[in-house]
DNA sequence: CTATGTGCAAATCTTTTGCAGGCTA
DNA sequence: TAGCCTGCAAAAGATTTGCACATAG
């Protein structure tokens, strides 16, 4: 039998070693609930619980997904240099950038790969490849 | 004969349509001057013009940036949320961003080829394809 | 009980903008 | 001269932080 979305997001928290207080719960669960990928801002994470009625204070949202990323439960994506975007996909994978609504989603191919990469300089480790195709209206 | 400094400077502004003013001309012949690639953000390029003496308010190399951007005659890279980048060299290729002192380089690989790239979704186009390889100390 | 986590407001940091005066074409 | 530029200070937007109170283990 399958865990429910309340133990989902126990689990997920506590494999970060993170307390389940009652904002991360609701937070962990509109990120991962229901077990799609996601990409949020502070700001519309934030919307979101405000929606359904959870109280969190923004400067919590900001706070919390911090300590998501430092938990290493989501990647936090840099594309647009005013706000920071969360995803809850955790593999290495190319973004697409809607530059006209700001928007981020999974760049669909799976078969993307990079080829030739130079190897890290010397006493350096590649710590992540980020792929940003950016896409403007035709 | 080659052009001097000067004369690149001015017709490097002049292709962009720009007035060559005292400030433009200060801080495109620290940008362009000797013909080499560069990598500055507003603050860095303030400390530059500081340092040699050229007096420009910070204000100016904000908007001189941003002009030269929307010229064409440099890029904006964005790499890290909190400040932006400015690429010298127009052509696309991969950068380094060194996380521990929060600079950027060019990728020395000539050869990094992306394969299997999704088409743009319908009605949108590929404005850009941003690789950047991240680094860490080993 | 003790270490963490939370909320609020204030602080910080980067970048943009309003406006009066200056300068290029 | 007309329009574009510049500088300064103030504004704006995103994110962080100080501190007192609340809560998980």
């Amino acid at each position: 039998m399958a865990m429910d979305g309340h133990s989902v997001v126990t689990s997920w928290l506590a494999r970060g070693n993170l307390r389940p207080t009652r904002q991360r719960l609701a937070l962990a669960t509109l990120l991962v609930g229901d077990g799609e990928n996601r990409h949020v801002t502070a700001e519309s994470l934030y919307a979101m619980s405000t929606a359904t009625g959870d109280r969190v204070s923004l400067a919590t949202v900001y706070n919390t997904l911090r300590a998501f990323v430092e938990a290493g439960l989501i990647n936090e994506v840099v594309v647009d240099g005013a706000r920071s975007y969360f995803d809850t996909r955790m593999d290495d994978h190319p973004h697409f950038y809607w530059e006209d609504s700001h928007t981020l989603t999974d760049a669909p191919a799976e078969e993307v790969v990079i080829s030739g990469l130079p190897a890290a300089p010397e006493g350096m480790q590649v710590s992540r490849v980020d792929v940003v195709i950016r896409l403007r209206r035709a």
